[in-house]
RNA sequence: GACCCCUUCGUCUAGUGGUUAGGACUCAAGAUUUUCAUUCUUGCAACAGGAGUUCGAUUCUCCUAGGGGUCGCCA
């Protein structure tokens, strides 16, 4: 395409890096490498009450973890710096002067509770609430002297009387939205902020963006983005209004009804390709059948016409499946070293590394993500806890014949060669005349604590001689 | 309520003016396996409805319905 592509990832630190806005910044960054442009990482903090601490530092360091590198930003530096928008309250400030001397914003004095009244009343007469412009009627005088008397103040941009807004969304093609329909923003907060309208539509323009991905929510403000660019004199970008992510009962995914928040996922230890290829996938498909992408893919693949209009819904089900996917194709010692971590929390011994490679191996069929692996392997690492029924099976006198036969046969027994195991197991069978269910059970029962679980050749490697010698003694009536 | 956006299996989706409407997840059945898990095979399951354009509409147009979003000194 072009390569003055420059698009931004502008989050608010309101909290943690969220599911959706990682999918932005995946298409954004995907888009920026497709076409050889830049990508921007810009903080919305101009809501100064619901800043959340640490969550600059989550964003970056979870976009770092997720593979997503910005090429400007806090922390990173670029020419059209500082990227943290409370840093740039006098760059704002000097655009909001100008959009009031030229008539296009207005002092606005009235507090809360007078505009709650207003809504409530326009409400009643089921009108749509709406600013009423009182202040547009204040005389230049008495501006001055109430702003002189240190009454606080916003300002409003004045949207024109009868202008159709038209744009061509990147997704959804043509738009168009009456200017009757829009109210007349708040652009500057009394505590000094601007608000997210005119920051985002000053620094984009500054920042020079050539196309602002966003959720679809923003539609039906982009009326007032555009008259703010025409205002100021300025050409607007290309929208791209992304569909969004839904609960399962399909409203906006919410806190309440899944964990947004990437953070949760990785410390799950979902395998972070698998976040990322399964996020991508809600909205953006290539025309094929596939639907494994790792990052490198997306920004080889990704293109704005094979984004989805129509909403998603995230599916963990799905998530849970394609993250097996992957953990499945790791090996044995990759997964263990994602895995060790939650071994240790879990206060298990990991010591014993083929021991462990053997757990990895058994854990693998049967876990979506690491932290998973625990639950299926503590049952090798403690004691075991036997149902009632099974303690039964074990006391029944063919299975006690089974276990004799394996503690007096061990020690003939090559632990080198896990192939050898396999007969040595297969042949017992025979030399005691016990098959199937009654000759299994006892032994799985004896080893893993259960009649259902892992075959016996891989209990033995995990458990080692000493440990199926111990098992099997424990398990001698 | 007003405005805007959207509509293919339950979910994520492919697709074409003429197809047995394809794939994936889920679910079911079967195979493999001593069991569970994995894997493999098969199956169930969709073009929201109504007009119109057309020889022919899932595909194009309009209407209706349904869903979603917005209507904050939040983003």
């Amino acid at each position: 395409m072009n390569n003055n592509v420059r698009v931004r990832l502008a989050p608010s630190p309101t909290g943690y890096l969220h599911l959706g806005t990682l999918r932005v910044a995946l298409y954004n960054y995907a888009f920026a490498k497709r076409n050889g442009g830049k990508f921007i990482l810009r903080i919305e903090d101009t809501d100064q009450n619901r800043l959340v601490d640490d969550a600059v530092e989550n964003i970056i360091t979870t976009l770092k973890t997720i593979g997503v590198e910005f090429d400007e930003g806090p922390g990173k530096g670029g020419e059209f710096g500082p990227y943290v928008q409370s840093e740039r309250l006098d760059i704002y400030r000097k655009y909001i002067d100008k959009l009031i001397a030229d008539g296009n914003a207005y002092y606005c004095f009235c507090d809360k509770e007078t505009l709650d009244t207003m809504r409530a009343e326009q409400m009643a007469k089921k009108e749509d609430p709406r600013y009423d412009r009182r202040c547009l009627k204040l005389s230049t005088e008495e501006v001055e002297a109430r702003i002189a008397n240190g009454d606080p103040y916003v300002v409003r941009l004045r949207m024109p009387d009868d202008k159709v807004f038209k744009f061509n969304d990147a997704i959804r093609g043509d738009v168009e939205i009456h200017s009757s329909t829009v109210d007349d923003q708040v652009i500057l907060k009394s505590d000094g902020f601007p608000t997210y309208h005119l920051a985002a539509c000053v620094d984009d323009h500054l920042m020079e963006i050539s196309h602002v991905f966003r959720g679809e929510e923003w539609i039906s403000s982009t009326p007032k983005h555009l008259w703010l660019y025409e205002c100021l004199g300025w050409d607007a970008p290309k929208f791209v209004h992304l569909p969004l992510i839904m609960n399962t009962d399909h409203s906006k995914l919410s806190k309440r009804k899944n964990d947004v928040s990437v953070e949760n996922y990785l410390k799950k230890g979902y395998p972070v390709a698998a976040i990322i290829n399964y996020i991508a996938i809600i909205g953006w498909h290539t025309s094929d059948d596939r639907e494994f992408f790792s990052l490198d893919d997306l920004c080889k693949e990704f293109s704005l016409d094979r984004v989805n209009k129509a909403n998603g819904v995230f599916d963990i089900v799905k998530l849970n499946w394609m993250a097996g996917m992957y953990i499945r194709e790791m090996s044995n010692e990759d997964l263990l070293e994602k895995c060790q971590p939650f071994f240790i929390k879990a206060g298990l011994d990991t010591s014993d590394r083929t021991k462990m490679l053997a757990v990895m191996e058994n854990a693998k069929d049967r876990i979506s993500y690491y932290e998973q692996s625990v639950e299926q392997s503590e049952m090798f690492f403690k004691d075991l806890e036997i149902s009632e029924e099974d303690i039964e099976v074990l006391k029944s006198e063919s299975s006690q014949t089974v276990i004799k036969y394996f503690l007096d046969n061990l020690d003939n027994l090559n632990w080198d060669d896990m192939d050898e195991v396999g007969t040595f197991i297969k042949k017992g069978s025979k030399e005691i005349g016990v098959k199937g269910k009654n000759y299994y059970f006892p032994l799985r029962i004896s080893l893993f604590g259960s009649s259902h679980g892992p075959d016996i050749p891989k209990l033995f490697a995990i458990l080692g001689k000493d440990g199926v010698r111990n098992r099997f003694s424990k398990a001698l009536v």
